[in-house]
DNA sequence: CCGAGGCTAATCAAGTTTGACTAATCGGCT
DNA sequence: AGCCGATTAGTCAAACTTGATTAGCCTCGG
């Protein structure tokens, strides 16, 4: 799973109805232009995609107010936030090395009851020790280790990489338990959105 | 860059000339299929694009020796040669959050001398560098932090995995400096590829 | 008042990735 | 002899990603 579906659905969600502009902008506010795959073409192809397969309803709208090619407004269907939520559950939980998806998860994660967030960040790090045990096991064949040379490094990494990331998800873990943030049903959320007509003090260079 | 030429490269040079099928079965007994998108679609698209632009010579082949269709066997060409060293010298310094670049730079880096090696790592770390900073200085606007929520968890994660992968390669040098593993024109090298007749252990499940 | 440059919004072609599928041959079993 | 299933080798359509490009409108200096 690419982390760009998940970010779209969740510009989308929070602003209500969106065009594609209005998604890029929020992507490139939120720095996702850097550690993941949100460019302009990924957007706009995943905003029609999901508007194909009946996640998003699009609307075609008269001429931009602001100049530019006349915009089309998005909207979530009913199906678009069951699989929001979804694909959020997923990027919260399965560890497939792919850092960019949980930063996404991470980014929309109080849009679940605390509750939940705080389980599913323990499967993860199941998983995690999961991949771990994997790892040891398929790199540590009958022979012993020292069999490997230098593609033991490889092992030694993948190690090194889920031994750091599940000590962060601990940390994380305690600060949500600590009552850090506001969640779903907890009072007025956070916003990361931009308004309508405020400038965009992280815009990629272009 | 996705690591997937560079795997290819890596498998058919380490070959000196290899089919499609080879290949595949290399990067599985590598155990790539698990921790990169080496899958076979994308390992025969490889082989046909590089041998379209020239960095590799396409073979046709009579029918196979042991069953199934008729294979192409492929050669590196001096360009293909080339392309190898500048991916593999630019998936060991470049910091690119994608841990199967790295991975599959690590698999090859006994292919250059061990200064240029530790040389190219000390850049990473550079990088890194460079990358801890930007992402503490993106994420710490003039307000200060704490206006960013659960967001700047986002940032939190980053700059951890970012340490823990300094960590890491600090220790991969040390090893390479204090004599660990041969690398080139140090005498025979490690090889890891597979015998022609030889069974893959690690096969993926089929 | 006019044209250069910039912003807004989106499209497009080329390349890549995915996962399922095809097809040929061999070994063994009945 | 006939056939089943495993193995070998590769193909294909559909989806996705990338980077460049288009095109309308606004603003500002000269």
């Amino acid at each position: 799973m690419s982390a760009i579906r998940l970010l779209v659905l969740g510009a989308v969600r929070q602003h209500g109805r969106a065009h594609g502009y209005q998604v890029r902008n929020d992507l490139e506010f939120w720095g996702a232009h850097e550690w993941s795959n949100a460019k302009p073409g990924s957007i706009y192809h995943a905003l029609k995609q999901m508007a194909k397969e009946g996640l998003l309803l699009a609307h075609e709208v008269a001429p931009s107010t602001a100049g530019g090619p006349p915009r089309v407004e998005y909207e979530m269907t009913e199906q678009g936030a069951e699989e929001y939520f979804a694909l959020l559950r997923q990027a919260l939980t399965s560890y497939d090395q792919k850092m960019d998806v949980l930063s996404a998860g991470i980014g929309f994660i109080v849009d679940l009851p605390r509750e939940e967030a705080v389980a599913l960040l323990r499967e993860r790090l199941a998983r995690l020790d999961e991949w771990r045990s994997a790892v040891t096991d398929y790199y540590t064949p009958e022979n012993g280790p020292g069999q490997l040379g230098h593609i033991g490094e490889i092992m030694n990494m993948w190690v090194h990489s889920a031994d750091s990331e599940g000590a962060w998800t601990n940390g994380l873990i305690a600060r949500i338990e600590g009552g850090a943030y506001t969640f779903a049903g907890e009072g007025e959320p956070f916003v990361g959105i931009l308004a309508d007509d405020e400038p965009n003090p992280y815009a990629a260079p272009r």
